[in-house]
DNA sequence: TAGTGGTCTAGACCACAAT
DNA sequence: TTGTGGTCTAGACCACTAC
């Protein structure tokens, strides 16, 4: 490693916390340090590297940062481990039927009864939620806020809006209050069926309020789906659901048509 | 602001750099300070809460991570400015034809000719991607690595692992180099019709060779999308597409069937 | 009690950008 | 030249965890 004078402000090379990093992060990577592993402590990497204490400390926020380390106070810094990863399939070809509620049947297949807390709120829609449902910003519209536990601990948030145009007056204007639970049945039982579902997926860093709900480490994002149902061009109900990243892989199951006459379909190379 | 003596630790309430942050949080997401506006200086920081520059910087660090603003070295740290998004539309039951070359299709429609650099390499299927294949570990693929560029800024990463066994001795046994382009009209060219495209989606703090590549600023995440074609059951091609999540948006579409006689299709609330 | 990471001060020199 | 953020030192007290 390149040693620099203090204050030289580094003429001979890259920043000493980048090359610290740069090493510890090798070791990782090579195996040389394992999953669970623990780091050296701040106090050995200071004289292992010979460099003050915010040096250490920035080189393992890169790290952090990075998603390869987790601190624990108290204890040390550790390589993280991979967590489990929840699949959540969409629309799958050879399936015998579409599993839009994969969390219920995997709290099923577990032996748990799914659990989840709401709190439903009749409101107006912003223009953002407006759009999304195709009425008029400040149409009334039903809000439910959900947290879906699983033992006891949240891994899910969601929000969800329906016009009240649609379910006002019926038994299932409030989601959680009515004789019939779940998007689609509870559609069905008014009379529209639900013929097709959007998702738009993105990935972002948590908010406070997320990373302390979903007890999310540094360096790990979120994947924010924003879910609309269709009764052919109408939605029907849109929300927003939130997931820790490294605990959610969402898969989706898309079918290509027998033949492309325009001959643009896959035109580009995989990813293009 | 709860100001607190030196070296007490925090007896007095929470960190005085989280409070700063939660300040500085609050005057962004209120609009008193918006997209593109300077926040104050560092020393400006300083003087205003009455401490030291270190703790003015994790201030700021937690901002950064999270995404909020980003600094300019020499310049100033500033709001960030939400980036254009490219969104990536597969499966929409309503569109004429599937989209599988959103790339293509976005630069056409710019005016522009996609471009992309890549390099194709015979070699050996690791364990990973011999599961995502359907083949013998150890077993022969052809591996292209692509960079997609727009205005020759590159946006999206990817790498794509071909079964020698499917393609060998063909004309298109190398992606870029036969008469034909495109996966699907490549494989229809030999006589295999994609039928399905599989895509797994996760989110994760880019690796250095990502943001340096993708130019990703701190705090922003990116996408990966494992996407696997398909005929019938058979994997033909699969590969990894790398995206900053802050540029793109990925969209599916997905039928939901006429009517659900186990009854489990969308039992669970939105998101459920 | 000892070791760990968490927070904080005071001060220094540096590289980058605009004037 | 001035102001910005980037890097770094030396030292302090604190809270959490395990023994």
């Amino acid at each position: 490693m390149t040693r620099r004078t203090p204050g030289d402000g580094g003429r001979q090379g890259r920043p000493l916390y980048i090359q610290i990093a740069d090493d510890l992060r090798s070791r990782i990577l090579d195996g040389d340090l394992e999953a669970g592993d623990k780091l050296p402590s701040e106090t050995e990497l200071m004289s292992d590297y010979g460099v003050s204490r915010i040096v250490v400390r920035e080189a393992v926020a890169v790290l952090q940062a990075e998603g390869l380390v987790t601190k624990r106070h108290g204890k040390g810094t550790f390589v993280r481990e991979p967590q489990p990863i929840r699949r959540r399939v969409v629309g799958d070809v050879h399936a015998k039927r579409h599993d839009t509620s994969p969390f219920a049947t995997a709290a099923k297949a577990a032996g748990k009864s799914p659990e989840w807390e709401y709190q439903t709120r009749h409101t107006t829609a912003s223009k953002v939620v407006a759009k999304r449902l195709a009425i008029e910003p400040g149409g009334p519209v039903v809000r439910t806020q959900y947290r879906f536990l699983a033992d006891g601990q949240p891994i899910m948030l969601s929000t969800s809006f329906e016009p009240t145009a649609i379910t006002g007056g019926t038994p299932i204007e409030e989601p959680e209050a009515g004789p019939v639970t779940g998007v689609v049945p509870r559609m069905d039982s008014i009379g529209r069926h639900i013929t097709h579902v959007v998702e738009e997926v993105t990935a972002r860093a948590p908010r406070p309020y997320e990373r302390e709900t979903l007890d999310i480490p540094q360096g790990v994002p979120v994947m924010k789906i924003e879910r609309t149902y269709y009764v052919d061009r109408e939605p029907v109900e849109t929300c927003d659901i939130v997931v820790a990243a490294d605990r959610y892989a969402l898969t989706y199951s898309v079918p290509v048509p027998a033949r492309d006459s325009e001959g643009t379909s896959g035109s580009g190379p995989c990813g293009g």
